[in-house]
DNA sequence: GCCTTTTAACTTGCGTACAATTTAATTGTT
DNA sequence: AACAATTAAATTGTACGCAAGTTAAAAGGC
């Protein structure tokens, strides 16, 4: 490591006193996990593109379908904390999926505030095509299986320890 | 885990055949990377919002400051390969920084296609605030640095191995 | 029962991301 | 030099993500 240079105190036009070196590495990009995990998400995110093209989804509107394959029939805000997305993202994308003709929008007799959220015929039928999305995705990886499920189960454990401090500064 | 059902050959009303249950194996929204990493990235980000907040930046506008602060006066689509963003998302946001007065956007003389984009005093400046980001997230992690780093070289890999696979694809 | 509080979803507005197109400057070819 | 091909930014249009505010329904306190 280079030896960081004495802090200068002679005035720069407009310009601050100089910081030490020290200030560069905490502020490098590339040390950066914050970089490395929005780089990594991107580039998730355009891997998929292509894939996710013929059955005519967006990627978070493929996270949305993957939720509901799973059980449908649930809420909004129920499929919000599932995919940690608001109504405000919500909304608009499910009404997208709705025009598509892949599922009903209805709200719940039981409680009017509520919309459940149901498959229809041709969003179920979709699922079967989805199937090949994932086995093409872990192909791009070129990961074994072990060092994926290591590298997600990392970072589930992350996710949950930043919303653990994230709503520890809400209250 | 469960038994898998025997594959059901009675025809539902508008419905397709059913899958095996291996199917839902793989299109569950745990086992997959892609959302770990979704979702963690949006974590990261609302990490960050609340400590950007007084410099007045958002997210991918403290990633572009990062790089000018490590050196300016490079190009937009420098800073675009850096970040791995184009000049639809960089020019708005390019824009926005420089009404902050924060940097000066001006053509190349040496080639007029180019704009090269340089600090103001005040964008140095706010290096000095920024330092303090850095600490206070990886405080939210709580996680060791040993472990932060290890991940960030992990995901640098599968970035690279998807971008990789992207181009050639493209090719 | 009446009224306040809470909750669920919707709406609005701003700032990314990115594909696709456009404009202008440079390079390569002949 | 003339012209086609390439390159760099900017522009346009679509779709998130999220904060803040609105509306309507349900729950709670008295």
């Amino acid at each position: 490591m280079p030896r960081p240079p004495v802090p200068q105190h002679t005035a720069r036009p407009s310009a601050g006193r100089r910081l030490p070196a020290a200030a560069d590495h905490w502020l490098a990009l590339d040390h950066q996990l914050c970089f490395a995990l929005y780089a990594a998400s991107l580039a998730m995110t355009k891997t998929y593109k292509p894939l996710l093209a013929p059955l005519g989804l967006t990627y978070p509107q493929y996270l949305v379908m993957l939720v509901l394959w799973a059980g449908d029939g649930i809420s909004v805000s129920a499929l919000g904390e599932r995919l940690t997305l608001d109504s405000g993202t919500l909304t608009p994308l499910l009404k997208r999926l709705e025009l598509l003709g892949l599922l009903k929008r209805q709200r719940d007799p039981a409680d009017e505030r509520r919309v459940l959220l149901r498959l229809s015929p041709a969003g179920r039928q979709l699922k079967r095509q989805a199937l090949a999305v994932p086995q093409a995705v872990a192909c791009a990886t070129a990961c074994d299986l072990q060092q994926i499920q290591s590298l997600a189960a990392q970072l589930t454990a992350l996710r949950q320890q930043l919303n653990a401090t994230l709503s520890k500064a809400a209250a």
